[in-house]
DNA sequence: TATGAATGAGAGTTCATTCAT
DNA sequence: CATGAATGAACTCTCATTCAT
C-alpha cells in the first residue's frame, strides 16, 4: 500500500517540474494579457509584462521565443479556450436556434470575465505585426473555426425553415459584430446595465431579424 | 484693373499664407491617412509621413504638436466629415426609418471608398495610446454625436410604432457592430461580393429585427 | 571679378553639407579604428564608438547601417588606401625587384603609422562576423588585387631569371606572412628596434630566399 | 580477490575521482575547442560548448573560473601539446638546420592536422579580451619558450657557420609568420596543393634566405 | 556534485523630437 | 518658416553567471 502510493505519486498528475513549467508560462501568459490589453502590442514592453509577473526580463525568453509569439500564443490560446466552452455547451442541442442562443450567451459570458482578453480581440484582434504571416496561421484557423460554427447554426436554422435565406456567413459576422461592440460600448460606460441584458438585447434583435417570415 | 486684381487678391479666400497653412496641414493629413492605415499608429513614423507628403521631418512638428495629436486630428476629421455626410443626405428626410436606410447607405458607402480610414476607425479606431486620455475628449465627442443622431432616428421609429421598445442606444450601437465587422470582414475576403450586397444584408437584418411586430 | 569669386565659391571643392558630412563620417571611422583595434569586432560597442567621436549613438547609424557595415567599411576603405599608395609608389619602376622593395617599405611603413588598423588587420583581419558573407566581397577583392600585385612582380622577376621557380602566389603569402608577423611582434615588444630594421631584415631574407642561384 | 580488486583499483591510476574529473575537463575542452574555432571567442557561448560536450551549463563553471578562463587554458594547453611535440622530435638531433627542419614539418602537420586549433591560434590567438591581462601570462610564457627554441636553433646554426648573422629571434618570427599565413591561405583556398607541398616551400625558402654566402 | 532555470546587465538598433542653419 | 541632422531614451533580445534543487 505504502509503497503503491509512493509509486503512483505523479500517477495522473504532470511530474513536479512540468508542473512549475508550466506555471510560469501561465504567469506570464496572465501578465502578458493584462499589459496587452491595456496598451496594445507595441507600447507593451516585455520588461513591463515580466515586471508583473514577477520575472526578469530574461525568463520571458525562456518560455516565448519573442514578443510577437508570446502575443499570438496568448490570442490562440484564449480564443481556443472560448470555441471549447462554446463547443462544450452546444454539443448536446440539436435544436439549432437553442443552440446559437446559448452561443451568444456562453460567449458574452466569457467576454464579460475576460475583459482584458476582450480588449485585445475587440481592438487588435485581428492584426498582424511584423512580416512574418504564417505565424499566425493558428490563430486565423481558430477564428474561422468559431465563425464557422456560428455558419453551420444559422444555416441548419435556414434548412429548417426557422430562417430566413441568405448567406450563412454574413449572418454570422453581423451577430459577431453586434456582440463585440456591444460589449465595446458596455466595457467604457459606467456599468449601467448588466452584461446580461445585452445578451437578451443582442438575441432579440438577432433573431427576430433572421426569422422566417 | 490693376488694382482691381490686387483688391480681389484674397476676397472670397484666405489670405495666401493661411490658404498655403491650410494646404500644407492637408498635405500632412492625408499622408498620415494613409501610412498610419497601413502599418498602425506605432508601427507608423514620422519621417515615413513627412517623406510621403513630400515634406521634411521637422515640418510636421510646426503643423502637429506631436505624433499622438497628429493622429487624433486625423481621426476627428475624418469622423466629423463623416457624420457631416450623413447630417446632409439626412436633413430633409421626415420618416426616421427612411433616414435610417439612407443613414447606413451613406456610412457603408463611405466606408466602401475610405478603406485606408476605415483601417484605422475599426482596427485601433477607439485605441488610446498614452496618458493623456483628455486630448481624446474631442474624438469622442463626435463619436458619440454620431450614435446620437442614430439613437435619435431610432427613438423617432419608436416612437411611430414602426420599432419595437428597447434602450434606443443599443440598437444604435448594434447597428454600428454589424456595419464594422461586415466592412471589416470584406476587406479581408477576397472582395467576392460588392459592399452594396452587405449594405443591403444589414438594413434588412436591422429592420427586421428592429420593427415592431 | 567680385561677382566672379561669388560663383566660384564652391568650385574645387565639394559643398559644405557635403563637406561636413565627410568629416564626421571620418570622425566616426577613425574612432571605431581606435576602438576596434583595441578590444576586437564583438567586444567593440557601438555606444563607445560614438562616445569617442563626441557623437550620440544614433547618429552612428546615420552613417553606417549597422556595426557591421561599420567595420568592413573602415577595413575597406585601409586597404584600398594601402593598395593605392604602393600602386603610387611603384607605378613607374619597371625594375621588378626595385618595385618589391618598394612595396615592402611602404607596407611597413603603412604598418607602422596606422597600427590601430594593423591590429585589425593581422589579428581579426578576414574574420567575418554575421552571416551576410556577400557584404564582404569588396574587401576580400581589395585584399586580393594587393595579394596579385606581389604575385605578378615576383613572377616578373622569374621571368628575368632573377628569382628562382616557385608558385608567385606562395611566395607573396609567405612575404605577406612575415611582414605581418614582424610588425605584430613589434607592436608587442618594448620598442628596442626601429621598425625600419625589421624592414631591412625581411627585404634581406626574403630576397636572398628568393633570389636564383 | 575482493579484497585484491579493492587494493588495486587505483594502482598505477588516479583515484576514480580525480580521473573521472580530468575526463569532464578534457571532455569540455574539446568541445570548446570546436566550438571557439567555429564562432570566435564572443560568438560562442557556454550553452553552446556544454551541450556539445553533453554536459549542464553550470557544469562548465565547476571546471573553469569563466569563459575566459576557459579560453585561455585551451589555448595554453594546445601551445604546450605543441611545443612538447617538437621537442620530443627535436630532442636528438645534434645538427640545428636538421632540427629546424624537423620542427617545421612537425609544425606544420601538427596545424593541418589541428585545423580547429589552428583557427583559434591564428585568427584570435594572440588576441586579450577584458581588462585582467595577467591571466595570458601562461600562454605568453609558453609561446615565448617556442619562440626562444626557434630562436636557440637559428643561433646555433649561425655559430656553425651555416646561418649568416642577424638576431635571432627576427628570423624565429619571420619563419613563424610565413609558416602561418601559408597555413591560413591554405585552409582557406580550395585545397590546390596538399599542406605539405607548403612546408617544402617555407623550407627552401627559409634555409636559403637565411644561409651563410 | 551536476543540473539548468532564472537572472539582469548590456548590446544593437529605432525613432519621436529638437534646433541650428 | 522649412529643413533634416543630431540626439538619446527606450525597446527587444542575448548570454555569462549564479544557485536552489
Amino acid at each position: 500500500m505504502n509503497s503503491g502510493s509512493l509509486v503512483e505519486e505523479s500517477v495522473g498528475a504532470l511530474p513536479r517540474r512540468e508542473r512549475e513549467r508550466r506555471q510560469r508560462r501561465r504567469d506570464i501568459l496572465d501578465a502578458a494579457e493584462a499589459v496587452f490589453a491595456a496598451k496594445g502590442f507595441h507600447a507593451a514592453s516585455i520588461e513591463q509584462i515580466a515586471r508583473k509577473a514577477e520575472y526578469a526580463t530574461g525568463t520571458v525568453y525562456l518560455y516565448f521565443q519573442d514578443k510577437e509569439a508570446l502575443y499570438i500564443e496568448l490570442l490562440g490560446e484564449k480564443i481556443r479556450e472560448l470555441l471549447e466552452t462554446i463547443r462544450r455547451h452546444v454539443a448536446d442541442v440539436s435544436d439549432p436556434v437553442e443552440a446559437l442562443k446559448i452561443l451568444v450567451r456562453v460567449r458574452m459570458d466569457y467576454f464579460g470575465r475576460h475583459r482584458a482578453f476582450f480588449r485585445i480581440y475587440a481592438r487588435e484582434g485581428m492584426n498582424r505585426y511584423e512580416q512574418r504571416r504564417d505565424r499566425w496561421t493558428g490563430v486565423t484557423r481558430t477564428y474561422e473555426e468559431y465563425l464557422d460554427l456560428l455558419a453551420r447554426l444559422i444555416q441548419s436554422a435556414q434548412r429548417r425553415g426557422r430562417f430566413r435565406k441568405g448567406e450563412p456567413r454574413l449572418y454570422a459576422v453581423a451577430l459577431s459584430g453586434m456582440m463585440i461592440q456591444l460589449t465595446l460600448d458596455w466595457l467604457q460606460s459606467p456599468e449601467e446595465h448588466a452584461p446580461a441584458d445585452r445578451t437578451e438585447f443582442v438575441l432579440d434583435l438577432f433573431l427576430q431579424g433572421a426569422q422566417a417570415d
